[in-house]
Order: C-alpha cells, then sequence, then structure tokens
DNA sequence: TTGGGATGGCCAT
DNA sequence: TGGCCCTCCCAAA
C-alpha cells in the first residue's frame, strides 16, 4: 500500500526483475483486456516512479534497440501508467532462484517460489489464456521447475517474464499511454522528494502562496509527489509544526526543513521498504509512561501491511510518533495523541510538541 | 457472515 | 464537502 517510497520501490524492482525482457501481459480479471493486449510481446525499457504514479515503459520488441534506461523519450515506447490508490497490490512470485522477488516489499503479499500443485488446467477460451505456464523452456533452464502460479484474487494485469510473475489487483488507475500523454501527467505533478529532480523551492513557495493548512498542503500531490496520510503526520511531528497552520504561516526555513526530512524518511522508507519514522531512543516504553498494553484497545496503534515481515524489521507499533497513536502518550512529552478528520482523511498530532 | 477500515483521488455540487 | 470507485482482511456478530 502505497505512499511515495512504495512506489519508487517498486520500480525498483521491475527494473532489476524485467528490465529488456519481452513480457506477456494479460488482463485475468478481464478489466484490462483491450490494454494488455497492446502491451504483450512488447519488451520492458523503462521503469520510473513520480509520487505516487508507477509508470512502465514498453518498447516494441524488434525495435530499435532502445536502452533500458533514459529512454523516456522514445516516441515508440508506449507507457504503463498505475496507480495503486488507497488498496492497490503487486503481488510477485518467481523461480526459487530469483533474488530480487525477495525484495519486492512494498506489494504486501509475495509468493515467492511457490509452486502449484495441481497441473495448471489447459488453457481455456477467454481472457485467462495466461493463466499457467510451465517455465521449463525458459532459455537458461534456470527456471525449470518452475510453474507460474494462478492468479489469485481479482488480477487486472499480469506481467509475466523470463523467471517471475507480477500481478496487480485493486488499482485506481491503470492504462496505457504515449509518451506525450505521460508528460502531461507530470506537468500536473508537485516535485518529488525522492526523485533527484526534486524542486525544494518549488514546493516551499507553493505552500506558502496558501492560506490551506499545511496538513492539507502535505497531503495534495500537486503541491508536493508521494506523501501520503502517515509520512504528513510524521513529518510534521518531526519538524514540531502544528498541522492546522496555514501554509504561508509557516516559516520557508522551516518547509524546507519538512522537505529535507522527507527526502531522508522517504528515501530511508524506499530502501527497507516499511515507514519508520521514530528515532530509536524513542521506541519503546519510557519510565513514567504507561505501556502501551494498559491503554484502551481503540487508542492503541494499529497498521497493518507496513512491512514485508522482514526479519530484524522496527514493529509497526514503535515506527512512528503519532499516525494511529490516537489517545496514547506523545513518546515525548507524553501527552494523548489527537485525531482530527480533516478533508476526509484522519489527522494525527500532539499539540504540545507542535505548535 | 457481515461490515467497517485502509498509507487515494476523482467527480459533482 | 460528500459520494463514489478500486479490493482485501480482520474483528465483530
Amino acid at each position: 500500500m502505497p505512499e511515495g517510497h512504495t512506489v519508487h520501490r517498486l520500480a525498483r524492482t521491475f527494473a532489476s526483475l524485467y528490465a529488456g525482457q519481452t513480457l506477456r501481459v494479460s488482463s485475468p480479471q478481464g478489466r484490462f483486456a483491450d490494454g494488455a493486449a497492446v502491451l504483450s510481446g512488447r519488451r520492458l525499457v523503462a521503469s520510473e516512479a513520480w509520487g505516487k504514479q508507477l509508470f512502465l515503459g514498453f518498447a516494441p520488441a524488434d525495435g530499435s534497440d532502445a536502452e533500458v534506461t533514459g529512454m523516456t523519450s522514445a516516441s515508440d515506447v508506449l507507457w504503463l501508467r498505475i496507480h495503486l490508490g488507497l488498496y492497490g497490490a503487486w503481488t510477485f512470485a518467481g523461480a526459487p532462484d530469483t533474488p530480487e522477488v525477495v525484495h519486492a516489499i512494498g506489494a504486501p503479499r509475495k509468493r515467492i517460489g511457490e509452486r502449484e500443485t495441481t497441473a495448471p488446467p489447459a488453457a481455456t477460451e477467454g481472457s485467462t489464456s495466461e493463466g499457467s505456464t510451465s517455465e521449463g523452456s525458459t532459455s537458461d533452464g534456470s527456471t525449470s521447475d518452475w510453474v507460474v502460479p494462478e492468479p489469485r484474487g481479482q488480477v487486472r494485469v499480469r506481467l509475466l517474464g523470463d523467471h517471475a510473475v507480477a500481478d496487480l489487483t485493486g488499482p485506481t488507475a491503470c492504462e496505457v499511454i504515449t509518451p506525450e500523454e505521460k508528460r502531461a501527467v507530470e506537468a500536473r505533478l508537485g516535485p518529488d522528494p525522492i526523485r533527484d529532480d526534486g524542486d525544494v523551492e518549488a514546493f516551499v513557495a507553493r505552500v506558502g502562496r496558501s492560506r490551506v493548512t499545511i496538513a492539507q498542503q502535505l497531503m495534495d500531490q500537486v503541491v508536493i509527489s508521494g506523501a501520503g496520510n502517515i509520512y504528513r503526520a510524521e513529518v510534521l511531528f518531526r519538524a514540531g509544526v502544528d498541522p492546522l497552520r496555514p501554509g504561508r504561516d509557516v516559516p520557508a526555513a522551516v518547509l524546507r526543513v519538512i522537505w529535507d526530512d522527507l527526502v531522508v524518511l522517504m528515501r530511508d522508507g524506499a530502501d527497507r521498504g516499511a515507514i519508520v519514522t521514530t528515532r530509536p531512543e524513542d521506541r519503546g516504553s519510557r519510565p513514567g509512561r504507561p505501556p502501551e498494553e494498559a491503554l484502551p484497545p481503540e487508542g492503541r496503534g494499529r497498521t497493518r501491511q507496513n512491512t514485508d515481515g522482514t526479519p530484524g524489521a522496527v514493529p509497526s507499533d514503535q515506527a512512528f510518533y503519532v499516525y494511529h497513536r490516537a489517545g496514547l502518550p506523545c513518546r515525548i512529552c507524553g501527552t494523548p495523541v489527537l485525531v482530527k478528520e480533516l478533508a476526509g482523511r484522519n489527522l494525527f498530532w500532539c499539540e504540545t510538541c507542535q505548535t
């Protein structure tokens, strides 16, 4: 489930998993059958993220030898634009010797090296012709005994490469677009802190022009791309800024601190596959504060799917300062964390630490 | 078995 | 601002 860090991680994953490969694209669910037909048999030559948008570039399989990177303007490239929305997800499965799959975090479900115990049904008429495919004839033989699993759930898109398969469920957006259309989408997106071309000053200028609260502006993808409800709550806490303060009342220097912190936090999130904003010394219980178990259940943090279960990961109930911690004592001052619905989303903050 | 959420965003009003 | 869409999962009944 995505904030921008997840999408960047996915972009990397697709690059390492499929770059240069001719992919078979299908729509087991059927709702992307036309787009799948257009893309299937093309070669993946680019995998990019901008904020929460994922762009996968497909060149003609027999076309000019586009480089795997840096061919974003090639006119014969078609782009698959994907936005996961609130609950879209990629599920990966691959041959047991496909290390990249292990790192395909961000998609909460992954099936690594899973094998079907029953023989795959013969291909039938209809939209699911991609169903199950023995990979026994792969050129290098490395996946000789891997059987592509059946799609599970409402799979909008399936991307099948040489040694892995990726299934997309529940996206908000999933469409094939031209290079010009891609540029038009990007023109409407604010700067992305994870990208090298992310423009701090554009962010600062934009926020400073508006009376809209800083909390709402951090969620506005025109102002800044990639931050979601967790990062906005956490970065405002770390900066000590009252989320309800109008953007124009936040000093530019503080806005730069917020941006710089997002750069660090989101790049870290993309690397580790989970959002962690707490400093080690602020995790766990402290003397003088009740342990979380002593608090009413409704006050307890509950965040699913923030990690992929990696051993040694920071537990999700210690990963945040305020997100999903309504009623719990602030990790710094002990004041109960507040929650309020703002523009349809829950906003968490500490009124003592954030002024 | 049901129903309410969830790290989003679009559209109409 | 409210309604609606996309889908899955877990707690409550």
